[in-house]
RNA sequence: GGCCCCAUCGUCUAGUGGCCCAGGACACGGCCCUCUCAAGGCUGAAACAGGGGUUCAAAUCCCCUUGGGGCUACCA
C-alpha cells in the first residue's frame, strides 16, 4: 500500500462526550499532514449521536486543542463547507431515511426487543458459556407485530441483516489484509429507539456524502470494520481506504486514562509546552521519516510524512522526551518569540504560577528583555519562567542559611565570604559584568578562597537558591543597590542562625 | 471465553533476507568544559519475547507458544 500522492479528503470526526486525549488528536494531526501534503481537505465533523452522553465542555475542548496545534480545518463547524452541516446531530433524517431504505431493500428490520430482554439474553448465553450475542429473534417478527409494540410504546430498533455465512476482508493501509468471519458477528443496530443512528451507521453515510477518501482512526476500530463493510455493501457505495493508526498508551502500556497525569493537548499547552514541540513530538509516535530526523518543521513533517511508514505496534507517551524536545525549541526561539510566550504564564496570578502578586502587572518588558539571555538555554517549559526569574523582580530574597556556605566551607568562612563580598559591592564601578567578575576573582585570591567558593555565598544571597543563571550577569542586571542590599541580609540571615552548616 | 491487532535497548524508533555480534534519540552512568544550574562535547551500560521451520544466509519470511492491547452496547 502506498501513500496518496492525489488529493485526499479525511476527517477527524471526535464525540463530544470528553476532553480529547493525546491519541485522539495525533490521528487528528496525521489526517492533517495528509491533507496538507497532497493539497486535499481537512474535515471536521462532530459526532454527537449519543445524546446521553453529550458534554458542552468536551466539544469546546475538541475545537480548542485543534486550534492550539494549528490544525486548521478547511469544512466543518465554524467554517461551513459544501456538506453543511457538519455536525451529526443536525443531520437526523438523512441517517433515518437510510435505516428505513436499508429495511425497505431487505437488508435491515425492525426490532422491538427490550433492553431488559437483551440483558436477559446475555446473562442466559453467559451462564451456558456461550458467546453473549444477540440472537436475531427481531428478523421474524411480522410488520403487525412491530406495529403493536410500537403503539404500546415499546422501543424499536433497527438492526442490519447480518449473513450467518462468509466473510469480508479489506486492506489497511497500514496492516494489510484483514479478514473476519461473518458467523462472529451478529445483526447490530444501526438506528436506536430513539431515531439517532449508532456510529456505524452515521459515519459511513457521511463519509460518502462528504467524498472522504481516508478514513484515519485509532487501531480499535478494526473489530468493527466488518460492520462498516456490510454496510456499504447494502447501502452499494464502496468503502473508503481505512488506514487503522496504533494506538497511544501511557507508561503501563494500559490504554492512556486519567491515572496517566497529563493526557490532553491542552493539560500541555498548560504545563508549559509549545504546541509546535507538541505537533513534532506526537508524529514521531507512531510515524517517522525513517532516518535519524527528529527534529523537524511541520513544513517538513508535512513534506515527509507518510502513510507506508506508520508504526503497527502501539507507543508509549514518554513525557520527559517531550521536556527534552521542547527545550530544544525553546533554544530554538529568539528572544521576542520566547519573552511572547513566557509573559502569560509569569502575568498569572501568584497563586496560579505566576510572580508573585507584589510585582506589578504588565511585567516590565525591557527588564525581561534584558534577562532572558541568562535564561533561555535553562528553559524546558514555558512555566519555569516563573521560578528562575523571581528573584529579578522580587525586593529582597531569604535564603536558608544553610544554603549559603560553598563546597568546603564552615559558618566563619562563609561570614567572612560574605563580609567581603558586600563590601567589594558597595564600591565596585561600572556594575558590570565584566567589571565584577575581574574583581571578585581578585578578592577570592585575595582572602585566599577558590573562585567558587567565594561565589556559592553571593550567588545563594542574591538569588536565594543554590543554583541560578552566571552570577555577575545576575548580578548586574539586579542593580548594585539591591545587591549590597541582599548579601547584607544573608549576613544577617547567617548570624542569626544557630545551626551548623549541611555537610556539602 | 470468542474474534482481531501487535511484539527490536526502560521509552520513542531505524532496520523490508546478506551492509547488523543491530544504528539514532530521550532517560541513566562516567569524563571534559565550568562560579552553581543548564547547554555543549566525548564516552559507557542497555534490545531482536521463546521455540520450531524455510534458506547457503533471518531482527527481517512461515508456524506454534507466550505476553500485551482492542472489540464482543440501543458508546463512540
Amino acid at each position: 500500500m502506498t501513500s496518496p500522492t492525489s488529493p485526499v479528503r479525511v476527517r477527524y470526526a471526535p464525540s463530544p462526550t470528553g476532553i480529547p486525549h493525546i491519541g485522539n488528536i495525533r490521528t487528528a494531526l496525521f489526517c492533517w499532514v495528509l491533507a496538507r501534503q497532497t493539497n486535499g481537505q481537512f474535515i471536521v465533523r462532530i459526532e454527537d449521536t449519543d445524546r446521553s452522553r453529550y458534554d458542552a465542555d468536551a466539544e469546546k475542548a475538541i475545537f480548542e486543542s485543534l486550534d492550539w496545534l494549528g490544525l486548521d480545518w478547511d469544512e466543518g463547524p465554524g467554517k461551513g463547507g459544501p456538506h453543511s452541516p457538519y455536525v451529526q446531530s443536525e443531520r437526523q433524517e438523512t441517517y433515518v431515511a437510510a435505516a428505513m431504505q436499508l429495511v425497505e431493500s431487505g437488508h435491515a428490520y425492525f426490532d422491538d426487543t427490550t433492553p431488559e430482554q437483551l440483558h436477559a439474553l446475555r446473562e442466559r448465553q453467559r451462564a451456558a458459556k456461550q458467546p453473549p450475542r444477540y440472537d436475531g429473534r427481531g428478523r421474524h417478527r411480522s410488520p403487525q407485530e412491530i406495529e403493536e409494540s410500537r403503539q404500546a410504546g415499546l422501543p424499536i430498533t433497527v438492526r442490519l441483516k447480518v449473513p450467518d455465512h462468509g466473510s469480508v476482508s479489506f486492506i489497511d493501509a497500514v496492516r494489510g489484509k484483514i479478514t473476519f468471519e461473518l458467523r462472529e458477528l451478529d445483526d447490530f443496530v444501526i438506528l436506536k429507539s430513539d431515531q439517532m443512528p449508532t456510529y456505524h451507521l452515521a459515519h459511513i453515510l457521511d463519509d460518502h456524502a462528504m467524498g472522504v477518501t481516508h478514513v484515519i482512526r485509532g487501531d480499535e476500530w478494526i473489530s468493527s470494520t466488518p460492520r462498516h463493510l456490510l454496510i456499504h455493501q447494502a447501502l452499494g457505495i464502496d468503502p473508503p481506504t481505512y488506514v487503522h493508526v496504533p494506538l497511544i498508551l501511557g507508561k503501563d502500556k494500559a490504554k492512556l486514562s486519567k491515572r496517566h497525569g497529563a493526557t490532553s493537548a491542552l493539560e500541555y499547552r498548560d504545563q508549559g509546552f509549545l504546541a509546535d514541540a507538541v505537533f513534532n513530538f506526537m508524529c514521531l509516535l507512531g510515524w517517522s521519516p525513517g532516518d535519524d530526523t527528529e527534529i523537524m518543521t511541520r513544513e517538513q513533517i508535512v513534506e515527509r510524512f507518510s502513510i507506508d511508514r506508520i508504526n503497527d505496534s502501539p507507543a508509549i507517551f514518554d513525557s520527559e522526551k517531550l521536556e527534552w524536545l521542547n527545550g530544544v525549541y525553546i533554544r530554538n526561539m529568539d528572544e521576542q518569540s520566547l519573552m511572547a510566550r513566557l509573559l502569560p504564564f509569569m502575568e498569572r496570578p501568584e497563586a496560579e504560577g505566576g510572580l508573585s502578586d507584589t510585582v506589578e502587572r504588565p511585567i516590565d518588558r525591557d527588564y525581561l528583555m534584558r534577562l532572558l539571555p541568562l535564561v533561555h538555554e535553562r528553559l524546558k517549559l514555558l512555566t519555569e519562567g516563573t521560578e528562575t526569574l523571581d528573584f529579578f523582580f522580587a525586593d529582597n530574597v531569604s535564603p536558608a542559611a544553610e544554603d549559603l556556605p560553598g563546597r568546603k566551607m564552615d559558618m566563619e568562612m562563609t561570614g567572612r565570604a560574605l563580609a567581603a563580598a558586600a563590601e567589594l559591592c558597595r564600591v565596585t564601578t561600572p556594575f558590570e559584568p565584566e567589571q565584577l567578575e575581574a574583581e571578585y576573582r581578585a578578592l577570592a585570591e585575595k582572602i585566599e578562597m577558590k573562585p567558587g567558593q567565594l561565589f556559592s555565598p553571593i550567588r545563594v544571597a542574591i538569588t536565594g537558591k543554590t543554583f541560578a543563571p552566571p552570577l555577575f550577569d545576575t548580578m548586574a542586571a539586579i542593580g548594585q543597590e539591591r545587591c549590597v542590599a541582599r548579601i547584607e541580609n544573608a549576613l544577617k540571615i547567617l548570624r542569626s542562625s544557630t545551626v551548623a552548616p549541611a555537610e556539602q
